[in-house]
DNA sequence: CACCATGTTCCTTG
DNA sequence: CCAAGGAACATGGT
């Protein structure tokens, strides 16, 4: 599930639900996800602390926790990776099969579950100091974004997902913006015209904020799951009924263009499929 | 069994 | 030092 949007909208459902808990205790099930905090310090640093602020970072869930007689301030730092989720479960409820770190919050559990382990759940703030510009935000200009795009020769759909040249967008929405701005995604980074940069700049930004408004607004426990804030787990979940016509290329091989009715094209780019229409995103 | 998968990082090669 | 490609991580779905 995890590229910006539905990171963000997963902040905003906690947002409303973990300000103010108090850790009770902390179990690390899968000590890989909290590495390279190691068991004990996680539990120092947790055990008796409160949520207070609840942000986002690219892909990342920033967690800051405050503690009273003691003026340190904690940084908890969460990324779903492929498969990660996190939400609260009443204390009774049977945990996940594959629950990575649960934190005892009294009459509930948070749990961060994650089938393939990917994720992170960790005190290591370092891992988003590579992280470029926040593609919401006034720091993603175009000439910043044109410059650091003169740089790569590479794929524009594989500088994409560079995180370092833009954070958040992941091979989903790389597909939709490159569609909606109409560009080849085998166009060298370095040779688009200023023009080009300027249409794929606002084509992120419409992509990203129409899918937090589209996950924003959907019913969060569709289909009887857990209610996680977050939706997308492929075109076969309970929540595809929502998903008709929502995104216009990605997984869509065969299917015709919603622009111009060419079929949808897929080509593997740095060992990432690639959606796009050869028609409307023809190369020039 | 084979192949695919929403992400990141590390290693190697040039 | 940088760019670029590929493997690795671990598990589940088709």
């Amino acid at each position: 599930m995890p590229e910006l949007p539905e990171v963000e909208v997963l902040v905003r459902h906690l947002r409303r639900r973990l300000p103010g808990k108090t850790i009770r205790s902390v179990s690390v099930r899968r000590p890989r996800v909290i590495r390279p905090t190691s068991a004990a310090q996680l539990q120092r640093a947790l055990r008796g602390a409160t949520f207070t602020r609840i942000t986002r970072r690219g892909k990342y869930l920033v967690f800051e926790l405050a503690r009273a007689g003691d003026s340190a301030r904690r940084t908890l730092v969460g990324h779903l990776g492929m498969t990660g989720r996190m939400y609260l479960l009443p204390r009774a409820a049977p945990l996940p099969k594959h629950a990575a770190v649960v934190l005892d919050l009294g009459r509930r559990r948070f749990v961060y579950e994650d089938a393939r382990y990917f994720g992170r759940f960790t005190l290591e703030t370092a891992l988003m100091a590579t992280l470029g510009p926040e593609p919401l935000e006034r720091s993603f200009s175009v000439s910043t974004f044109a410059r650091t795009l003169r740089r790569f020769r590479q794929p524009i759909k594989v500088k994409l997902l560079d995180q370092s040249v833009v954070a958040g967008v992941g091979n989903i929405y790389a597909s939709e913006a490159l569609f909606r701005a109409r560009l080849a995604p085998q166009r060298p980074a370095n040779r688009l015209a200023r023009a080009e940069i300027q249409r794929l700049h606002r084509a992120i930004q419409k992509v990203l904020s129409e899918a937090i408004r589209f996950g924003s607004t959907i019913p969060l426990n569709h289909g009887g799951r857990k209610s996680d804030g977050l939706f997308y787990f492929g075109k076969a979940d309970d929540a595809s009924d929502y998903y008709v016509e929502r995104l216009r290329v990605y997984d869509r091989e065969g299917q015709p263009c919603p622009r111009c009715g060419t079929p949808i094209r897929r080509i593997v780019q740095a060992a990432r499929g690639t959606f796009y229409c050869p028609k409307c995103q023809a190369r020039p």
